[in-house]
DNA sequence: TTGAAAGCGCTAACAG
DNA sequence: CTGTTAGCGCTTTCAA
């Protein structure tokens, strides 16, 4: 058994394979396989030998050539969201989770942090079956470019071309709701604070919530408007902006529960009470808005609602084995309002 | 060219692959690569084509075989953290992630409420080269036995077995530190409510946290422990538990901050003056901790560090390419106080 | 119970 | 610029 290797005595940290330990272990590969993988046809003296042969040697199958032969391939999806520093966006993560493991599916979650759109779906789509996430590029088409074929299910947003899809949200319809119940409550007098930073790296452009804002709250309320850092101190100092610039408001709908929490505080600061000054209201539904003082009402989105349409869109997708992308899927989930002690 | 195939016309279904491509755009399957990962030495005209018939195909490469066939591989860890639904874990999360992503890392993130320690593990091993993770089942021996050669690197607990790494926490340091300041500032009386939830789903235990606040808080304070659930609403329940079977508290240590930010509430619910009445001080440094009234002081932990530390961890054993499983490496992290208002 | 052969689908190295 | 030839490391037939 004097096998002449290409990979000889020469080459240095060669990786360890099946091979080698078949080759330590004095068997096939075969019987190496069967030991490593628990299989039923085996000695068990054999498979402890195998077993030690590859211990010692540090062995460790690879991932890409064992799903490449097996016939039951495993299926993983990625997930883009936008910070992992605002829980709505980790509490949408951990519902996707949830449906993704029971389905079967591994997920890889990144953040938009670690990239623009188009590198973060260029680099899921050589990972994974299909992409989740949100998206702010406007060129559809480069995205879905980007994705090679990958379907892609984006959020908060409107598919429009052929392999992008979408589950998007219908603020108006829930600001509307938000805005009828604050009337009912004596609020006649709007404003809100808008994030900056939606769209970053692009040049800002007006939010859905900003525009369902101004299309439902009144001409007057137009002109009480601030656009503030998307943070808890961005919220703050929104809020502090927008109270002396706009005397007489007597509601605030801010544009997401963190920079609403935030908000709740500079006011505070300020002195200003809450809600019989002015009432504020976020947008999200964290249960964290529960331990501010006033706890936080609030446009509650239903994020396993989201993550469950997403995950519907995609088994539909793999299930229908047609050429070439898929027309967008379009699905809508209308956020609801929840009212606590804030307004 | 007539070649028989042997997946002939009858079998349905079948993936398409880059000879498809190839077959129908009339080239070889070297330049249907070249073409999909634009290489240099091709024709535009001839890549136009191959990239049309791909996509009328619905071709999509196989992230396996071509992982597998590429000198380059791309290289995965797995995080696993205790929860979605607390941001310290999340804020970890996101850490991890930059100092992997600065690495060229994937990331898969999955949360403890998806499985087992072993489960997880014992998945993760198989699409993973390197697992960082809270683990809490005690047999050691079986967590490096699910990893079968992947190394594992445990976050809030130390490593005593080979395969195993960790990245612990000093708490006896940090809560020394704490408890001196506190008795300072007039404290005396010492209170603590602890989680129920580390160990699930194995029968309770006392944390590293609680251990070091036995050791350190007095005598006196060992009576003043409540155990509640992992939860705002379960540090609310237990601060009104410890308030009313411990008369004379003068300052209570909380598990985590998101318990704290509950029984600060609690205490607000309850009538009492934080701090006049009690001090409450939480364990992580949540940022979340400063919109609380009165905002939240707090033992906080490093997340970047404990990040660096593990990613560190596995840069050395990755360079290390010795036989069999490494000895463990075991770091340690001391959080520090942060001292804002309610202590 | 074990081994030998034949791929999985792709890319690298070379020819042409 | 394009095609041919070898593998990547593993699992699956199928024989022995």
């Amino acid at each position: 058994m004097n096998v002449v290797h290409q990979r000889g005595e020469t080459v240095a940290k060669q990786r360890i394979t099946i091979e080698d330990v078949a080759r330590a272990a004095g068997v096939s590969r075969q019987t190496v396989t069967r030991a490593m993988n628990d299989m039923a046809e085996i000695r068990s003296e054999t498979r402890q030998r195998v077993l030690e042969a590859a211990e010692a040697l540090g062995y460790r199958p690879s991932r890409f050539a064992s799903n490449l032969a097996s016939r039951q391939r495993s299926h993983a999806i990625g997930l883009v969201i936008a910070s992992f520093r605002n829980p709505y966006y980790t509490e949408l993560a951990a519902e996707v989770l949830d449906v993704a493991t029971a389905r079967g599916w591994q997920v890889v979650v990144c953040s938009r942090e670690q990239g623009t759109d188009l590198e973060l779906i260029s680099t899921l789509a050589g990972q994974v079956d299909a992409i989740f996430g949100y998206f702010v590029t406007p060129d559809q088409t480069a995205l879905a470019a980007a994705a090679r074929g990958v379907p892609v299910v984006m959020f908060e947003r409107t598919a429009a071309v052929p392999g992008l899809h979408s589950v998007d949200l219908d603020f108006e319809q829930g600001i509307e709701a938000l805005l009828t119940e604050l009337r009912n409550r004596g609020a006649s007098r709007f404003g809100l604070i808008e994030s900056d930073a939606a769209t970053d790296p692009n040049p800002y452009q007006p939010t859905q919530r900003r525009r369902a804002y101004e299309k439902l709250a009144g001409a007057h309320s137009l002109d009480s408007i601030v656009v503030a850092e998307e943070s808890m101190r961005g919220g703050a100092e929104g809020f502090q902006r927008l109270w002396n610039a706009s005397p007489g408001l007597d509601a605030v709908l801010v544009f997401n529960d963190l920079m609403a929490m935030g908000a709740v505080h500079g006011a505070h600061t300020l002195g200003v009470s809450i809600p019989a000054d002015v009432r504020i209201v976020g947008i999200d539904g964290l249960s964290l808005g529960s331990v501010t003082t006033p706890s936080l009402s609030t446009l509650s989105i239903d994020r396993l609602a989201v993550a469950k349409t997403a995950a519907d869109i995609v088994d539909t997708l793999l299930e229908a084995h047609d050429a070439g992308p898929h027309e967008p899927i379009v699905r809508t989930v209308t956020p609801q309002p929840l009212w606590r002690e804030s307004a």
